[in-house]
DNA sequence: TACCAGGAGAGCG
DNA sequence: CGCTCTCATGGT
């Protein structure tokens, strides 16, 4: 009887670790030894990337290791993604700026969730929040010895016990009745989270806008982040300067506009080029301040 | 200290 | 449709 190992191995090229873990996809990864802890379903994960491999350890022993080549997409042929990309000079640099970037494939439930606790807020924080509702509601999994506790992410039964103040207490502010109400729906059986994979694209997408604290931007994240749906486009503040400052830059280009020529424009894969360049917004561009500002004046000034 | 953050919803014309 | 305001909270 084979009772698995605690260990394995994913033989793949081009995957940047370190910047698909810290691109905003996901919340709940740390560095550490040489590698990254994080969580994926009810195990304790830590990841570690060579050269043309990614090595896996868990906790408990494990037989089948679907589950984390899903979550990392390690079957992906990127070289297959990038060729589907407009040739363009900007897509171009964005790509030269960070290949091995990766799409994840998450739980959609988790997926949801962080991303309604996500609006208007950075990544960090969003990152504390979610720490925060995982240690105060999520089931405590094993760990090494010397490693720091973790949590699965809260079911939607158990968040939709919690009531709004305890949720508030995880410093996620006007967001908790949203999430609250959604972890309802979902665990009465009343949203369906399944059902969502068997409807065209934009179906799923109107289905997933009737939630509360879900628009149009959230939507396209879960959609392209949980359910594979590569030609989602989710356009958020960083994307939308980007788009304007590269694509744009002599025209007031408005949202709806920018909306249409993203989806005619970054084809079947539309989804990863976004998040090339999201990330290389906020990597190498550092588009800070895009107005002055009148108390910048008087700092120049003192200068 | 002010501005801003991987937005969404409600109220308005 | 498109604009503006508000929501809570912490980082820079």
């Amino acid at each position: 009887m084979n009772t698995g190992s605690t260990t394995t191995t994913f033989r793949v090229k081009d995957y940047d670790l370190a910047a698909t873990l810290m691109s905003g996809q996901v919340f709940r990864w740390d560095r550490r030894d040489e590698g990254w802890i994080g969580v994926v379903g009810a195990r304790w994960v830590h990841l570690r990337s060579h050269d043309c491999s990614l090595a896996a350890e868990t906790v408990e022993p494990v037989s089948d290791w679907d589950w984390l080549a899903r979550f990392l997409q390690v079957d992906i042929s990127l070289n297959e993604v990038l060729l589907t990309f407009p040739g363009d000079e900007p897509m171009r640099a964005a790509v030269a700026a960070c290949r091995g970037l990766r799409v994840l494939r998450q739980d959609p439930w988790e997926c949801l969730a962080s991303f309604i606790l996500s609006s208007t807020k950075q990544i960090v924080q969003i990152r504390q929040v979610i720490s925060l509702l995982s240690r105060k509601f999520g089931v405590p999994l094993p760990v090494p010895p010397s490693y720091a506790p973790a949590f699965a992410f809260p079911s939607p039964v158990r968040l939709a016990g919690a009531t709004e103040a305890e949720l508030r207490f995880c410093k996620m502010g006007f967001r908790a009745p949203y999430l609250l109400a959604v972890a309802r729906k979902v665990a009465s059986g009343k949203f369906d989270l399944d059902r969502l994979r068997e409807m065209p694209l934009a179906v799923a997408r109107n289905e997933l806008m009737t939630l509360p604290g879900v628009g149009q931007k959230i939507a396209d994240c879960v959609l392209l982040f949980a359910y594979g749906a590569q030609s989602a486009f989710p356009l958020d503040v960083w994307v939308l300067k980007a788009l304007r400052q590269l694509y744009f830059p002599w025209k007031r280009a408005s949202i709806q506009q920018l909306r249409r020529f993203a989806t005619g424009h970054f084809g079947p894969n539309a989804g990863y080029a976004q998040q090339y360049l999201f990330h290389y917004v906020r990597t190498k561009m550092k588009m800070r301040s895009p107005k002055p500002k009148r108390t910048s004046l008087a700092r120049v000034e003192k200068k």
